[in-house]
DNA sequence: CATAATACATACTTTGGGGTAAGTACTTGT
DNA sequence: ACAAGTACTTACCCCAAAGTATGTATTATG
């Protein structure tokens, strides 16, 4: 999960853009290639591991769980394991992840309109 | 404005990330740490280039710039400027921006509650 | 005994987004 | 003559996010 210089910039301002603006503050929670894709698969209904993997052929196990676990630090997802054999472990949205919906729906709207040249 | 290298795997995914998903067609457009920050300052008001650079300190004029092209030429601002010296230059949302404005919002409503603990 | 299935973990490499620093053009004010 | 203000541009560097590849534990099944 990849250590982070607390001293860089870089990290400076990222907590000037969250204190600044709320719209960083989202950003930073579901940025980043695949975070955007798990949440709009899930928030389609819950999913086990496998599920998602298959649903997301282009990713990778490793970027995969890794921002399972991010989402799941930030409180959007939940991680559900019944201990059995093989692994059954399923992923659903929190709360949190699930008061984004609105957010999400809004995007949609939005892209599709671009994307039908409605602007 | 970094030249992009077509072949590499990132890129794929990216074009992969944008057909798949409609949230990440958004935020391939408004992600990185300064167009939130730039969005969310020109959405209360048009803005001249030296008064975001005032408003938002902590960018340096650099990025400041870039991201006003890529705003431009990802049509979400218009840039206006008058032919005097100094010069006079207007940013301002485009209809693709004010179309981003409800997802602004429900961003920044999500935000509030989420620091506020309200989930 | 070996393979398959599930849900991960981890060492190593790549790359592109962001940062630093400096320069440009043109005019007005002192 | 020189600094100040405005809106950029450009060359160079760094590092964190993403990718590649391989390994792990457990049990059922042929």
């Amino acid at each position: 999960m990849t250590a982070i210089k607390e001293t860089s910039t870089i990290q400076e301002n990222k907590r000037y853009a969250l204190e600044q603006c709320p719209v960083s503050y989202v950003m930073e929670r579901i940025g980043g290639y695949w975070k955007p894709i798990i949440l709009y698969h899930l928030s389609k209904g819950d999913k086990r591991y496998s599920e998602l993997k298959r649903a997301i052929p282009a990713i990778t196990e490793k970027m995969l769980i890794q921002h399972l676990k991010q989402l799941e630090a930030d409180n959007l997802v939940i991680r559900e394991a019944k201990p059995v054999v093989p692994p059954f472990v399923t992923y659903r949205l929190s709360n949190a992840g699930i008061g984004l919906l609105p957010v999400i729906e809004a995007m949609a709207q939005w892209a599709f309109q671009d994307m039908e040249g409605k602007f």
